[in-house]
DNA sequence: TGGAGCGATACCCGGGCGGTATCGCCGTCC
DNA sequence: GGACGGCGATACCGCCCGGGTATCGCTCCA
């Protein structure tokens, strides 16, 4: 299979159109129904269901494009990931270091800081690339990052290596006139279920929101603002009462699972382990006890 | 970029050689140098050094190599699982389970027939592959299989969803008549550095051997057999001594770390939540309390 | 210094990819 | 119910690109 085959599939699973999906691979029509077929074909199974209005995807389709994305994405970590690499030969090599906006401020200061004063680390900068909620593992994947500071239990660490840096405990965060914010600290139930001021709803990797009374929000200022005017509360890791508005108070949550951050990187140990560079793609690698749980083991 | 030129730039990479590579291929040399040329133009660097005898890996080009692995395993993957998909829907479904020939036979009995008595999981076959050691990350990337049981710390599970299905201890694999077969225990200090019995090599993912004392071994059977010899001793899981040949001792080891196994799927979560199949992709998805030690929590 | 080995270049050919034109099918709307 | 419009498939054509052969240029040895 080739990559432009299972990018015009992509195209099409998505657009379930073949003349938008044409479109927007900037080719005619009969071309990509030609490519589709021949995919079919040698696959030996119908991908798309051509009903009389639109098309549909088979059982096989929907496998299809979830693995082809994963495969254009690994195809284009490869060219992302060479390119840079060869930037790094010639000039400074560098890691990047994908980091949710808003969020982790101090850790991540202290953490370059902590980079930078380590031994073999000169000659390597850390690119920092601030994103939105949720995108760390997307560029993760295609190569825009190397290594990403994720927040479980919030984000998905699953299929990458990851190292626990840090763990702490979570505050509610609650407009500063209610009647909890007084309190010197609440119990998770108590702040998850209040009538007028619902969690908020995240969106999931496809963009589309989870049903529920919360308010949608897509990054850290939608939600302070949110907060502010009494719609909704939240509950983040300590470190996300740094840098807060005045008009909003943190109160700890006492029975509140702690949350360590996990520093993920790309997804095979032996990428980690043979990675090219002539320096430790990991920053902080041996980290200041402070932040650093240890080594894996391997 | 496509699926053929990473293709060629893989047989170059590995043949360090233009005429054995396009032999490999099954094409002629000059297209091979011209493709792998306009690679080169296209990403704007030199991917291997021609020297005058011979050719050699660029540092761009060794970090496309390891990338343009990852990625022709992932289209490997989306076409082999697309077939198994396309087979599920007009035939019986299955899962393909990777497991070391030789270990976990217990285990895996146990989790067929917990699997089998499953709701839901009438409709769905597992498939047991068994491989060698260290085989089943490579099955798993390429899409050959889509679970596999591994041992941590002997396997790596870096890079894969996992879960804990079991934990145990080890024990040192010894000699019927050696002195510390009659102990009740050992630690694990006494029998790491035996100087008549070390402890054996185990290949790397890329077939070569790390340095050390002690003999090659490939698969169990070379070990038990080296070991009968009196040739190496071994530190397993528990679950190694079950069948064990007579002339061989196992010896719990009192101090050595616990050894989980972990049951990892396709490498992103995304995949096994979003699995096409009708039935759970992973056996055993209510673990019975002996084997089971909880869900992930996403 | 000539020959062997190896990769690059020159040049040619054919298949495949993309283009336009058109068909077949179906749903819809006077 | 027939005309129309939307959509995917098919027919056919031209051209580019991928693959082939022949040959060159370079280097290392004998």
């Amino acid at each position: 299979m080739e990559t432009r085959e299972l990018r015009y599939f992509v195209a099409v699973a998505e657009e379930l159109h073949f003349g938008r999906a044409a479109q927007r691979l900037g080719i005619a029509q009969p071309p990509l129904s030609r490519a589709i077929g021949g995919l079919e074909r040698r696959l030996g199974t119908l991908l798309l269901e051509r009903g009389s209005r639109g098309v549909a995807l088979t059982e096989a389709g929907a496998v299809l494009l979830r693995e082809a994305r994963a495969a254009l994405d690994a195809v284009e970590a490869a060219e992302r990931r060479t390119r840079r690499a060869a930037l790094a030969a010639t000039g400074r090599p560098a890691v990047v270091l994908a980091a949710k906006a808003g969020a982790s401020g101090e850790l991540l200061a202290k953490l370059l800081d902590a980079y930078a004063a380590e031994p073999g680390a000169v000659a390597v900068a850390v690119d920092v690339v601030l994103c939105g909620p949720g995108e760390q593992t997307r560029l993760l994947h295609d190569g825009r990052a190397d290594v990403a500071l994720l927040h479980r239990p919030f984000d998905d660490t699953a299929g990458f290596d990851t190292e626990d840096l840090h763990r702490e405990g979570q505050v509610a965060i609650l407009p500063a006139g209610h009647p909890l914010s007084a309190r010197p600290h609440v119990r998770l139930a108590e702040v998850t279920d209040l009538p007028d001021l619902p969690l908020p709803r995240w969106p999931r990797p496809d963009g589309t929101f989870p049903d529920g009374p919360g308010p949608q929000v897509r990054d850290h200022t939608q939600l302070t603002q949110l907060i502010a005017l009494g719609r909704a509360c939240a509950v983040v890791p300590e470190s996300g009462r740094t840098g807060l508005r005045e008009d909003l108070t943190a109160v700890p949550v006492s029975d509140a699972p702690t949350s360590p951050r996990s520093s993920p990187g790309p997804h095979t140990a032996a990428q980690q382990r043979s990675r090219g560079w002539s320096a430790p793609p990991l920053p902080c690698r041996r980290p200041p006890p402070k932040y650093g749980r240890g080594r894996r083991s391997h």
